[in-house]
DNA sequence: CTGAAAGCGCTTACAG
DNA sequence: CTGAAAGCGCTTACAG
């Protein structure tokens, strides 16, 4: 037995001849390593759970794949939980998860606003991701909202455009409240405000992106760029523009901030966009989880870059 | 010990006050159970493998959150592995899950043509979802194309449409010619052929769908529905509709495949669709795998129906 | 260099 | 009704 775990393994001395002859054995008669046995001596399960708490897992889901993506190539495994939001559910698969004794929990949160810790007292480090804990000496990984935006009407700016627009999602949403704050700043780096009537605050739909833009024309026709805080506002705009008699990009340029893949897609014009790197989020987590498993301490909340990702719709316009 | 563990388990027969003692213990000492050991024991790990074989997890993705669903709820844990359509990284996970003993493994597939069994002799139970396996006595679990298109078809004939254009994507797909079998089907009962110039097909995109409305209503301008073999597509052919000066739904109607729930979200006009509930897909695979880890049989290829959601688009046209 | 012994944390017959 | 014993499948010191 103990011959064989070493040969296996790779451990202690042996001699060639010997592993040669245990690992042909194990080949031939297809022997699998009984990983519980194993983990249960070691005493940890190389597992870790992702509580899932966004419903349709818009935000949720690219962070797992990043998670996965640490981990899952190496030797530890990732248990998915849709928790959506449900404390109740929360607390069922922290049972379990704990019960499996998983060596860490990453917390994938379901909005943009910071949500209370996930129990006191878990016994294995607990990593928050897209969602901040609003314990700040917890470790958690969001995207950088503000400097997103700042970069993007930075964008907007260094392509010669002057009167910015900015249509938006809820305003009590505090990443809402980021990226307006971002945009702002760059703006009155240069001594400028926003194009009137000011920031425009609705919700994340289409339709309200068309309607925001024809509200946009009518109050300032001379608008050049619009700044828009997420991908289905951007296309919404997009398309009322074009109703409006606008050409994208020549006379109005256009970027939106990123929560999916969707913006390269739009029929009309590729729409430029603050890509939230949800991927990027979820990998660092994950390297967050597999530090603190080794023992180091936490990190406290993190911001990670968002990356512009610059199309059709903020090409140079033809007039530069 | 074993009158702790029957206290805690509810097993055997055991004196009142001293299954009170025991939990109160429990309780007090913040004793949670090692599912390693216990699980060592039973011989299993109340674990199950989800290998998701496609990029962005379009597909994969609702199916995960349907078998999450069923197993998560329960005592089952979902390993969720990234495959990525590669059989290096396949094959990494296989050795990995069965290593860890999982009752069971649901492979959900990338694209809609069957492919080849994960392995041959698993030593579990295997279930197919969204993608069908090549091997015919392998269960698997998938949406019924065919019949989905059929349902769509008949609900434009329903409602008076006599003229219906196919809009799909490359022919090569098993899911395009089945989908696209199915409109032909419900067409042909009522005597009539696909609107001239006949199937459409090209790629899955918006900016297709665009391109291909103005082809259908060039060859056929007597059109009145379009059918699309899915979402991009069809709000592509929406907008291109719009853009010859043809509304939706009173001029033509407009129904497309759902892959994905952006339907009801498209600015203009809601797209009816028929949705493939992948998500119902998923439930069911891990039914189908609680089934055969519980000793039934395998139960082959199953088509589960899809389920019509009419939107706006297909509304009754105004001179019904 | 090899193998017998102890033990990881549980559960399940089986004596008392 | 309760508790001592054996064992799930491994790995790690420790004798030989």
């Amino acid at each position: 037995m103990a011959t064989a775990s070493k040969a296996l393994n790779g451990a202690g001395t042996l001699r060639p001849g010997t592993r040669a002859r245990v690992l042909s054995a194990a080949e031939e008669l297809g022997f699998v390593p009984n990983a519980l046995a194993r983990n249960l001596l070691r005493g940890r399960s190389f597992t870790v759970g992702l509580i899932a708490s966004d419903i349709v897992g818009r935000f949720s889901i690219p962070v797992l794949l990043g998670v996965e993506d640490t981990l899952g190539a190496g030797q530890i495994a990732v248990i998915f939980c849709d928790g959506r939001g449900d404390p109740i559910r929360e607390g069922h698969y922290m049972r379990s998860l704990l019960s499996r004794r998983v060596d860490g929990i990453i917390v994938a949160g379901g909005q943009t606003d910071p949500r209370p810790p996930i129990g006191t007292a878990v016994p294995v480090p607990v990593v928050y991701a897209w969602t901040a804990s609003t314990d700040p000496k917890d470790t958690s990984v969001v995207p950088d909202h503000e400097g997103g935006a700042y970069g993007a009407v930075r964008h907007l700016l260094m392509t010669g455009r002057r009167t910015i627009g900015h249509v938006t999602g809820p305003s009590q949403f505090r990443s809402v409240e980021l990226r307006a704050k971002g945009a702002l700043k760059a703006l009155s780096e240069e001594g400028l405000e926003v194009a009137l009537p000011g920031v425009l605050y609705g919700d994340w739909s289409e339709a309200w992106g068309r309607q925001a833009a024809s509200v946009l024309v009518r109050a300032c026709p001379e608008i050049d760029a619009v700044f828009c805080g997420n991908d289905e506002i951007a296309r919404g705009v997009a398309d009322g523009l074009r109703d409006l008699g606008r050409t994208v990009p020549d006379d109005v340029a256009l970027i939106g901030f990123d929560n999916w893949e969707i913006m390269a897609s739009h029929a009309r014009v590729p729409i430029s966009s603050v890509d939230m790197n949800l991927h990027e989020v979820g990998r660092v987590a994950a390297q967050r989880l597999l530090g603190a498993i080794e023992g180091q301490g936490a990190h406290g909340l993190e911001h990670l870059p968002c990356q512009l990702v610059v199309r059709q719709s903020t090409g140079l316009a033809s007039h530069f």
